[in-house]
DNA sequence: TAGCACCTATAGCGTTGCTATATGAACTGA
DNA sequence: TCAGTTCATATAGCAACGCTATAGGTGCTA
């Protein structure tokens, strides 16, 4: 009944209260099912993590970093908005893989608790941004552009795990993650004469400039320089009119 | 400390749930408290709710019913896409109002549990879509187009509600929902979208951005500051530097 | 009045998260 | 070598939890 009697308390207690989440099928937990499961008696878990929602933060925290892992460890394929393509069905496939874990992580937050996680997803996904904004991809800040698609590819994620796994149907996913992605993107088609539905061309430009600016480290403008620099950069590339 | 007394003791229960629920800030709501503050005792809880779940459900069956009342109170304005962005920002408004509730309805729900509600916000929309579809405005299924864009108004809420009061910033919100809505209607302007350069530097941003803005009569700038802000981006634009 | 549903209360069961206290092991400095 | 200190674990138990066995009170119909 007891996990590998080698580890440490510490590492046994992770892993029991992991598994114990992922088949508890939404059934809460409890710290004696762990401890025991652990092969510990109950003083051990909470001089390690403090209480019971100290270990599984930290269960969070772990799942967290394989979350991260993955997002990271396919090469950049040069083209970042294929790249975002990735980490969308990344990010949905953790979830299906892990529901519970997800669940806790997306599912339940709260303003005082837990947005580090999410800020940190957004940074993820805003990080990628970048690099179509400096390709001159992207039509919206990057910032903007990773909260949108990353809150899409959360209730996605979220109604894919509501459903029976018999039911499930991936195309919800494919089709909302190219609405998301074609809504963010800069559609270079027709060249700049197209100046009635999307963002100017102006505002693209500013964008992307802005990006490589932050980017490289120019050297031709003085740090107070670019500081002004970027300031009017911004308020060029938030403008709504064109 | 009890709620008024007149009320049937049903009532009370409901009340006095909803309302701890709703001020709980995530801790959770014990039926003791809940008994207390109805003024009941034990037993007279499960005998009219069965268990705590029960309560809860009847809580959130109660809650579902005064979001389906918003989201057909407003009369159709004869737009469906309208009235598709109307339902988004009532749904989100509903989330922002209630979101302990919320987060019950739509946080937390589990494959085998609660997607009845889900279900049945999904065929609100899909009701809405169907009007769209027969205006021949819709792009794919009304079906898939609800449950796409029901799926990013939950995960747009979701994040809205994990930030605090202070810093949301609703434009999240009609970002998300307007690109959403373009990606589903059948609107034939601006068109898709070709390759771009793929170079990404800053000199190339730089050229771009002013190009375009010789080309375009921005008012972001004033005179002056645009005088400057064209010699910075010259100055970057003849740098050597990639 | 009797009988019968219905509704509520008293009291208490087993389990929960958590802790006051104590014990053992490992390391430190003289 | 050994007292002193720190770290890690165990025993035992508390208050609060969800829930229920049982019984008493109410308002009906006859």
């Amino acid at each position: 009944m007891s996990l590998d009697g080698q580890l440490p308390p510490k590492m046994r207690l992770l892993r029991a209260a992991a598994e114990l989440l992922a088949n508890s099928a939404g059934a809460p937990v409890s710290t004696r099912q762990i401890t025991q499961l652990a092969g510990v008696s109950a003083p051990t878990l909470y001089h390690h993590f403090g209480d019971k929602e100290g270990l599984f933060d930290a269960v969070v925290a772990a799942g967290f970093e394989e979350y991260v892992a993955g997002e990271r460890d396919f090469a950049p394929s040069g083209q970042p908005l294929e790249d975002i393509r990735r980490m969308w069905d990344n990010h949905v496939q953790f979830g299906l893989n892990q529901p519970e874990l997800y669940l806790v992580m997306f599912g339940n937050i709260r303003p005082e608790s837990r947005p580090a996680i999410v800020a940190d997803a957004e940074s993820l996904m805003e990080e990628m941004l970048n690099k179509a904004a400096a390709a001159g991809q992207l039509n919206v800040q990057p910032r903007e552009a990773a909260r949108s698609i990353l809150a899409a590819n959360v209730g996605v994620t979220l109604m894919l795990i509501a459903e029976s796994a018999a039911e499930r149907n991936l195309e919800l996913s494919t089709m909302t993650r190219d609405a998301m992605i074609f809504a963010v993107s800069a559609d270079p088609a027709s060249g700049p004469a197209a100046g009635s539905t999307g963002k100017s061309s102006v505002v693209v430009a500013a964008i992307a400039l802005n990006a490589a600016l932050q980017a490289s480290h120019s050297d031709q403008l003085s740090s107070s320089e670019l500081k002004l620099f970027l300031e009017w950069l911004h308020r060029i590339s938030t403008s709504t009119a064109g």
